[in-house]
DNA sequence: CCTCCATCTTGACGTTGACTAGATGCGGTT
DNA sequence: AACCGCATCTAGTCAACGTCAAGATGGAGG
């Protein structure tokens, strides 16, 4: 987690009330109220200056840390990633049935949906494309965190289905990621919105592990 | 396709090189603008200044016509999804196979992510969320066009799986909404880009069609 | 105690979306 | 044919933005 025990303990010095010219732990501030900003107003609420002034700095700080409003992004989305691998291994720690495999792999889906839906800008960051800066190793290292959850718990259901050369079993990876990401997708797109597809109650992820365990 | 010829001859009649101080048919040429700007130079140089200045008008026209840059997002959308809509149905009907419904869903679902692929910035920019204005009509019909051009291949699959019940049937489009839609997004992402991912070539659309009707 | 330098502030510049007031000229009316 | 209403377009302005440059501050190591 990256635990600074040291910074922390100034960061939460800072917290209590004393203004200092130092901050002390400015970069995970400015982090925080990005995460606040995104979360509470929108992405486009999310500027260099509004996040200097929540975390109570001038407006040029931010540059010091970050270079420019790509850096503060990459910063954001290497948390969201971050925060979506743990949610998969949790979901995937805790599923329960009677096909530990296939409720696993439902569970995980469910998951990656629930995150999307439960940060939506955030999750239209991780996925921006050019707005990040892709040379930053630990945002590459998180993302490939999230993307190890997925391809865990399809590994077991590829192996069921025979899928044992590589090219196959990527290929089952990437459907079930493709899966589970368009329907996150439309879904804070408000694309399920539509009025004949809510009669039902709003839409749920059709479950994948039965459909791929289909005739196994 | 909204054809206006009068609008149309006084806008050749403009491109001709006279400049005059009513354009003849402005808002077309502010979406012709938007949308070479989106394809050569990406979302973020997409301004009202910019698609003005390469109308040729000054920098506060635009407001004229679409009332603010959201308005102008809606029109290049709108747009989009028309496009989207024709491509998805000239996919399905030049579709060709041993199985007709396997082969129209299937060619359908590669139209789509030819789509994003070819206009990464217009599809991000279709399924941005907030960034739209979703009580323009012309936007809603034009996507509700798309999603019709997808649920009618889907519609002879889920037959034939036995899918009869309403619910059961929507579900089937949306799995395969999700599946084509994440897919898309993942690649105009550079999400498909991971170097093990790519060691057999770059990665196709897994086809949904034969695990649809895998056991059927 | 003193110096170094990362950290933070202040000020400025060019660009943006949006708003206002005024100029223009097309299309319908007389 | 002359007129005029009004949609269309221009010009000017403002606050907010990202970014840069120059200076102030104060903690860490000698």
């Amino acid at each position: 987690m990256n635990f600074d025990a040291t910074a922390l303990r100034r960061y939460t010095h800072v917290m209590a009330g004393k203004d200092r010219y130092h901050h002390g732990d400015l970069r995970n501030a400015l982090v925080d109220a990005g995460l606040q900003i995104l979360e509470t107003e929108g992405i486009h609420a999310l500027t260099l200056r509004a996040a200097a002034a929540r975390a109570g700095v001038s407006h040029a700080a931010p540059a010091h840390h970050f270079g420019s409003l790509k850096g503060l992004l990459t910063a954001l989305a290497t948390v969201a990633f971050q925060r979506l691998a743990d949610c998969l291994a949790d979901a995937s720690a805790r599923a329960d049935g009677s096909d530990p495999d296939a409720a696993r792999l439902d569970a995980s889906g469910r998951a990656y949906v629930r995150f999307a839906r439960a940060n939506p800008a955030l999750f239209r960051l991780m996925f921006s494309g050019a707005d990040l800066d892709w040379t930053e190793p630990s945002l590459g290292a998180a993302a490939e965190d999230a993307w190890g959850q997925l391809t865990a718990v399809v590994a077991p259901i590829a192996l069921r289905r025979g899928a044992v050369a590589r090219d196959t079993r990527q290929a089952l990876e990437l459907l079930v990621w493709s899966h589970v990401h368009g329907f996150s997708h439309l879904a804070i797109s408000g694309q399920l919105a539509k009025p004949d597809l809510n009669q039902s109650g709003p839409p749920e992820l059709p479950g994948i592990a039965s459909l791929l365990l289909a005739g196994v």
